[in-house]
RNA sequence: GGAGAGAUGGCUGAGCGGUCGAAAGCGGCAGUCUUGAAAACUGUUGUACCUCCGGGUACCGCGGGUUCGAAUCCUGCUCUCUCCGCCA
């Protein structure tokens, strides 16, 4: 959410900014509510004043003895007036913060406008894999070498489901274990959040009000409007951790990773070119989280992107780091990076994890602050969050790779201690 | 699933419908004392919003209601705890 604060001081500035991210922007509503706002405010206010006035008065006539007639019938009008006047209120602080609730992050300063045509890479590492030999694509290894079980996955969960079994899930499993060795290793606490998410937490995430039919949702008893919804990346959860919370400035930055399966409609999205396990209703991921003063944020988003660019780099995997244009940001966030892999059969990049930074926008929706000590004044913190890995693209990534000639696939070093194999032959 | 209890400031915990933003204790901060610390003593100690910057308003789980006036009465909801049952 933003701070309207900021609209009402310089509203075509904010514009200026929203419209490298949105079609358009129209500010007279909001302005003209927010005003009538304070109006009713001060009335309101100024009546209450009055009555509280009163109320001390009235005991201390009735104690002299005295008659209270008069100022119990003024009351009573200015009670009712009160109450029409907060009834006005409420209708018009709703509509101003729908229509809050409704805006996207500003996005940073030195985020180009537009949609993906703007993405910069910054970063390349590694170079395309050449094969002597004809490859295979990911689906053909992973069934030929009994890791995937797509068949049976689509009976379990229907379509866009898969399943891991064997030495592929022993693989998957692996993966998950080499992203948390290394976030303990760098001081990030290991969460294992509910799955299971109440709407607060949706809305805190910027997911909801606006993106309520991207998730699934669990109906409530006797059906009715759902209560929960499964969570569609761990960071839904970890922004709520600290949910109504202040914070000590000395115990920031806080950093969180967690792992959970991710839950996403994807509907409409999915293209016979994103076979196999490009693009599901269900991936393994492991999530970085953290919880930074303002001045801090830019270099945790540095750090975040450090770590996930480090991580594929240990299973030697070609990779590009990506800043997003504006429109290809998502709506929470002022900033973000993408780290995409190189898939040889697609001869395209897909993306593994996505860093980006909050600022305040979740902070403000979650009512999370910290006390700076200087001032003794409660701020709001940022919140960025960063994939530490995704597993749903790696995997394909890995097997198309590191194949061999002969059909088969030599594990990344890194893994082996965790798979107790170093290759997998058909 | 059945029965009961409860929700008050950072924490513990009082609170007859009328100066209750709220007693008291703990904790925190500042000071006195001390070579220093502890102890003791003194003072101080919530948040948000509006403002003609004098001040004002709201907040005692959340939402309605009664009343001139609600932390206090009524009502719906949420959450927590205890006991019984069931269960990975």
């Amino acid at each position: 959410m933003l701070d309207i604060n900021l609209i009402r001081k310089d509203p075509e500035r904010i514009k200026t900014a929203l419209l490298k991210k949105v079609e358009n922007i129209d500010f007279t509503n909001l302005l003209d509510w927010d005003r009538k706002k304070r109006e009713i405010i001060h009335e309101v206010e100024t009546l209450k004043a009055r009555r509280n006035e009163v109320s001390a008065l009235i005991p201390k006539l009735k104690k002299e003895g005295l008659d209270a007639l008069k100022e119990l019938t003024e009351m009573k009008n200015v009670s009712d007036r009160i109450k029409n006047l907060d009834a006005e209120l409420s209708v018009i602080s709703d509509k101003i913060q729908a229509y809050l609730d409704a805006l996207p992050n500003i996005p940073a300063d030195d985020v180009l406008p537009g949609g993906k045509e703007n993405n910069k890479v910054v970063r390349e590492c590694g170079k395309k894999p050449e094969f002597s030999f004809t490859p295979k694509d990911h689906v053909q290894l992973a069934t030929s070498l009994g890791l995937i079980d797509y068949d049976r996955g689509v009976k379990m969960g229907g379509n866009g489901f898969w399943l891991y079994k064997g030495k592929g899930a022993i693989l998957e499993w692996a993966l998950l274990n080499y992203f948390i060795e290394t976030h303990l290793a760098d001081g990030y606490e290991f969460v294992l959040p509910p799955h299971l998410l109440i709407n607060q937490c949706g809305y805190t995430a910027g997911q909801f009000p606006k993106f309520v039919d991207d998730v699934f949702h669990i109906e409530g008893d006797n059906k009715s409007e759902s209560t929960h919804f499964l969570l569609p990346t761990a960071e839904t959860a970890l922004i709520n951790f600290h949910r109504d919370e202040i914070l000590k400035e000395e115990e920031l930055p806080k950093k969180y990773f967690a792992y959970t399966p991710c839950y996403r409609k994807e509907a409409g999205s999915y293209r016979a070119s994103e076979r196999g396990m490009i693009r599901g209703h269900q991936f393994n991921k492991i999530e970085m989280f953290q919880f930074t003063t303002p001045e801090n944020s830019d270099n945790a988003l540095d750090e975040l992107i450090g770590k996930a660019e480090k991580l594929v780099e240990g299973l030697g995997i070609h990779f590009r780091t990506s800043k997003l244009a504006a429109q290809d940001c998502s709506a929470s966030m002022a900033k973000t990076f993408d780290i995409e892999l190189w898939i040889p059969s697609m001869n395209e990049y897909k993306e593994a994890s996505s860093c980006s930074n909050a600022i305040d926008f979740q902070a403000r929706r979650g009512n999370i602050r910290f006390k700076r000590n200087s001032t003794g004044k409660n701020e709001f913190i940022h919140s960025l969050n960063a994939s530490g890995l995704a597993t749903s693209r790696l995997f394909p990534a890995i097997l198309e790779t590191h194949q061999q000639s002969d059909g088969s696939v030599v594990v990344p070093a890194v893994l082996r201690k965790f798979t107790n194999f170093d290759i997998i032959k058909p």
